[in-house]
DNA sequence: GTCATATTTCGCCATATAACGAAATATATA
DNA sequence: TATATATTTCGTTATATGGCGAAATATGAC
């Protein structure tokens, strides 16, 4: 029951649902996720450990950026929670909005936002527009 | 996403969560919840509330005693997630527990526990055992 | 009516947690 | 090495919430 009730405590916040959505299917490093959020980095990087903590997402590093998204195996193991989570959040406003929100990030000049596709690195020019990841 | 983000907070919390389990396949009236949990009263009305309020729970008023169980509406609207909670949590220790104590709490005689299905008349004798209620 | 009982509401206390900024850590670049 | 940047950790503060007991409410019994 623990792991259930941790679960359920994680996700019962508001910006972690944003973060569980962003991250259902694409990867996306800490600076997206703060810039799409509007928290503080602190804040954003607490909410992203409790996440990785409870199984719900996979971190990875390079460099010095940190890549999440949501556990694939997570997923395969709490498919009827993912499911209905989708189902109950995919038309809320708050979370069209948010996918807006991140086109525009994925569109933002290299000086304004590191680009973990390009290993993030400002100055160097960067392609604008590539769709999803992976 | 308001009310996703509500029923997950109302589902995140341990009391609640064997409340749920408890009234997922019977009705029962608040005296035997508190029995289950072992709270006070209050707390126990407190969270029976709640859960109410958020539309996990039916109520039945009967005389001076209220009956709840888990919304037939609801259970329709959030299967997934209440097959998803359901099995997570059905081989839990706690749960198995409760289920257990459940049991004590049905075979129990009438002047230590209201009794709802005789209609919790203490002083009346009250026929034991009688299994799950409807 | 008065009394007893089931439930809810209220007030209070202790704990949990989300937020921020500052400091610390880690890594790439000059 | 020194600097810059991405991320995390730490310390603090404000708010939310679970717990209890006491009081209020509601209903049945006498």
């Amino acid at each position: 029951m623990k792991e259930t009730l941790n679960t359920l405590r994680v996700l019962a916040e508001e910006n972690r649902l944003r973060i569980f959505m962003a991250l259902h299917e694409q990867e996306l490093c800490v600076c997206q996720i703060v810039a799409l959020l509007g928290l503080a980095s602190s804040t954003t990087s607490k909410h992203l450990a409790l996440m990785y903590q409870a199984g719900i997402l996979d971190q990875r590093k390079e460099g010095r950026w940190a890549h999440y998204r949501v556990s694939r195996e997570w997923l395969g193991d709490n498919a009827r929670l993912a499911t209905w989570l989708s189902g109950e959040l995919a038309g809320s406003p708050r979370m069209q909005a948010d996918r807006g929100r991140l086109a525009e990030i994925f569109a933002m000049p290299p000086e304004k936002l590191c680009q973990p596709l390009d290993k993030c690195t400002p100055g160097k020019p960067v392609s604008r527009n590539r769709g999803k990841q992976r």
